[in-house]
DNA sequence: CAGATGATTGACTGATCTGTCAATCAGAAG
DNA sequence: CTTCTGATTGACAGATCAGTCAATCATCTG
């Protein structure tokens, strides 16, 4: 909850080590998570991936699901602020903005297979751990607040008819489950491909204001 | 593989009860994995959920393996009528045929909290089981090329100008994310919004054919 | 150098779960 | 009624895993 990021690193040498053995094992956790799925993940699985000791993994985390949650928190605080870091640099106009929220969600260091197979795991049990399915909804609600807000000012600026909350669920439907092709089907299409598809769905809400390659040259 | 479908029941009255007891079990390996989550999921929840001795599940199913592999092989076979005989009903019109792809696809029968939630278990596992995979894949591949094919039909007769393979991707993932949405979101939405929803998608899409609430009735 | 603090190790424990199996039971066949 | 077949039970063995803990190691402080 407190520390997610590892923050205060350069002064005092001493609990640096703390905060550098906490991401190792939740990164190593996160690769565990994606190579083996949930159910398998032990946590000499997770020791032996970093090359450390087992007991050590309880003496940092306490216990097992605790590991795994401050791992959930770990990743959904790392998509938030890509798309909120992306949003900042879309500047005021809300085509821009829709493009850069949607560029966010299939930036490569988000979207690897790693990471979408760990969130896979994650959704998979969400749904019988509240304290999972808390912490993906709580940061869902404000990500679809965000895009409706979005969508809302460019259908009233560009004059469009339809529903932008409804368009925004679209959207944002369109971009979970190309993520779910990306990781369940044989032979997935590529990143390019991918950001392409929830592109032309935009372009289909916005056509004056976005095409599949991106936000148009001229608004007229 | 051979039987997942309960047939041949009227006369003799000898193994019923072997097809009867198997029905059974799937039917409580759903509910656990439900409720429980997959990792979570023991023989003992799902002999208990069906009121039956744990020694029962070895005796019909072998290892645990082997019957979460026939209970996805079931819902992936409940699954695949549902939409096929949807289809079958929908005449040689693209439109009624895309309509009903949908429509089917939020089918209370298909779509209910416990199916989507059971859905959700096996893909969190999928990624790192070679068989999960396999099963959840060529399935979504006959899929994915009948609603290509449909869209194709539906764009040459309707003389739309955007790629239909493209658009029948953008329809299947929104299909795919708004059932996410149903699972994760705290406050989903109903069934009814649900269809609405990527009805509207379609109809971005198909805009002379299709509206948010079916196919329109005259395509002139 | 000596002492203190905190990180690290790996063996161990208790609990849980899967799969086995001998014994039992129910119903059909003779 | 007796026999046979297949379903069913529940106890059990073997394996795995999470969490504990005493001992060790590294590093900093005085």
């Amino acid at each position: 909850m407190t520390d997610v990021a590892p923050d205060r690193t350069d002064p005092p040498p001493r609990t640096m080590s703390r905060d550098t053995r906490r991401q190792q094992l939740i990164d190593s956790t996160i690769e565990s998570l994606a190579q083996r799925g949930y159910a398998r993940t032990t946590l000499s699985d997770v020791a032996r991936t970093a090359g450390l000791s087992q007991g050590l993994v309880n003496f940092h985390f306490a216990t097992k699901e605790n590991l795994l949650a401050e791992t959930l928190a770990y990743l959904a605080e790392e998509y938030r602020q890509n798309w909120t870091r992306a949003l900042e640099r879309g500047g005021d106009d809300p085509a821009q903005q829709l493009d850069a929220l949607i560029s966010a969600d299939f930036d490569p260091a988000i979207c690897s297979p790693q990471r979408l197979s760990a969130w896979c795991s994650f959704w998979g049990e969400a749904q019988s751990r509240p304290l999972y399915q808390q912490q993906c909804g709580s940061n869902d609600a404000v990500y679809a607040q965000t895009m409706g807000d979005i969508c809302t000012r460019l259908t009233r600026q560009g004059g469009y008819a339809a529903n932008p909350v409804l368009v925004a669920r679209i959207i944002g439907a369109t971009i979970e489950g190309v993520w779910l092709d990306l990781m369940t089907m044989s032979v997935p299409y590529g990143l390019d491909e991918a950001l392409a598809t929830v592109r032309t769905c935009a372009a289909m809400a916005f056509p004056r204001h976005l095409g599949p390659d991106g936000v148009l040259p001229a608004p007229v």
